[in-house]
Formats: C-alpha cells, structure tokens, sequence
DNA sequence: ATTGCTGCAAAACGTTTGCACCTAT
DNA sequence: ATAGGTGCAAACGTTTTGCAGCAAT
C-alpha cells in the first residue's frame, strides 16, 4: 500500500539477520498502517479476519513486534495490561493523557521531554532507546466520562 | 504493624462508602508495606503463603488496589503486561528507567517533572491524578545484562 | 438484618509456544 | 538444502469472577 513504508519495513528485515521477506508480513503492516489511533494486536486479528485475511493470530503478534522495532509503528501500554499499537510513520513523537473514567486518550507534545529523557538515562548509564510519559486524571467531557467520586 | 500508615488506610475505608475495616486488608497492608522494592500481587500472595497466611489470592488483588488507590502504594506498569507495586509511605516520588535487556529497574527523580504535567492536564482540561515517566533502554551492566545485539 | 468480604476454584484475558508443514533464501 | 515462517490449537501467566458461607456494620 504505502511505498515508503513497505521499503522501510524491507530494509529493516533484510538487514536483521535471519528475517525473511514473506507476503503476510506485508498484509499485516498494510493493516496495521490503516488502523486509525490505538489498537491491540487482537484488534488487529479480528479486522484481518473480518476482511478476511488468514493471517494467523500468532503471525500478527510477531510482526507487530517488528514493525515496532522497525519505528513503523510505537508500542504503547497505559498501565492496564494491555499493548496497544499507533501508527509511527505519518506522525511525529507524542505523549498521552489517559482518562481513569472513560478511558479516552489525548494527545499532546512537549519539547524538551526527550532531551531530559536523554539526560537522565546518560547520567545513569544507560543507553537509550525510547520513553513514555503519561498522565492519568479524569476528563471533563461529560458526554463519555461518568464522574464517579471514588 | 506501622501505626500511621493504618490509621491512614483505616480513614481510607471509613470514609469511602461501603468498604469495610477487615483484619485481612490490614494483613495485605503490612505485608505489601515490608515488601522491599517492586513486586507483582501475586508475589506478594506468595509470600504470605509462605508466611502461613491463608489470605487468598482474590482479596490480595483487591486490597492491593484500595492500597494504591489510597496511595499507601503506587501501582506500576512497565510494559511488560505485569503489574507491579511499589511502597510509597516512606518514600517520595520518583520515576524509573528500564532495562531491555535484563530487566534491571533504576530509579530518578526530576524536578520540574510534576509542573509540567500539571501544566499539560490542566491546558487540556483533565483533572490530573498521577502521571508515569519511564524510559527504556539497556544498562551497562556487564554482570547481570547481556548485550544482545538485536 | 443487611450487604460487603472472604476463600476457593474456575474462567477470562491477552499473549506465547509447540508442532508439523511450508517457503524464502 | 537449510533454517526461518506459517497456521492452528493448546498452554501460559496474570488477573477477575461466581458462588456460598461469613462477618462488619
């Protein structure tokens, strides 16, 4: 579907040793790229098998994880057991807000993150590979979040 | 076992509706509370079955997120799909950095890092209740971190 | 007396694995 | 020819739930 991105995910496979070029890999990034916002793998299984794709599910698991290492896509987890996917490849490094209510998601960037992410794990020794941030609270769209008073 | 922080979970049911004062919770409390760094619930029920205690799995989880909710604990997640508790009466607030490869946790604190997410929730209209910072990457831990090149 | 809590076991959930067959290299 | 990938189903580990009896209010 999307060129670039084909030749990225490619690239990425050839390069790691012992990857192989093979069509479902290519139909599940295809999927995976036109799934608007943030998915679980399962989600993912269950539109290709609506679509009727036989992809298996163990197949969209392990290329979910490569297209994550290959930047096509962010692997996400907001703290409820659950990996949640999100297209990397349009869009530039954000962070999220997560609603303890209704669960609904916002979005926002801050500059300067990464460079304190970057300072912080130089200080301690380590080598980078990425950071979250996310902040928990309750939303005030009356129209999804129940406010419980818990 | 610590008075103070007790009487601070005792408030805690008193004063939410319909939670009761059994001398279960406080058997999770104390344990939870002489638990050295990060630990997994079920852990934690481990352990107390170790120690001969028949409090069961069920009331572990649950007391174990009234603690958090409380915040006697903090509640974790690393990405790893496992939840992790952390004792957070005696100690401040702080965030953590994750090792890849072996799994070591370190341990920061920034300053600046709570203003700014208070800053964000409130330009985005949420009403904040904690935030999570973590950064990923691998340690240069020879002994413990093998360095797979992946 | 009410209704929340308990222990137990079973179920649920997302995810991973073992296997025999297949296919990219 | 080799070794990595595939689909399937079963297993895994953590967490939640249904239930009957129990106990705090």
């Amino acid at each position: 579907m999307n060129i670039e991105a084909q030749e990225r995910f490619r690239n990425f496979l050839k390069n790691a040793r012992n990857h192989r070029i093979t069509p479902e890999r290519f139909e599940v990034m295809d999927a995976a790229l036109q799934f608007e916002g943030h998915f679980g793998a399962d989600d993912l299984y269950i539109k290709m098998k609506n679509n009727h794709s036989n992809v298996s599910r163990a197949t969209v698991y392990k290329t979910l994880d490569l297209l994550a290492q290959c930047e096509l896509l962010t692997k996400r987890n907001f703290g409820d057991n659950l990996n949640r996917f999100e297209n990397n490849f349009f869009r530039s490094n954000h962070d999220h807000l997560v609603c303890k209510n209704c669960g609904k998601i916002a979005e926002f960037s801050h500059p300067g993150l990464r460079e304190v992410a970057n300072q912080i794990a130089a200080d301690l020794g380590f080598d980078i590979s990425g950071y979250s941030f996310n902040i928990f609270g309750k939303c005030k769209d009356g129209t999804k979040c129940r406010h419980t008073d818990e």
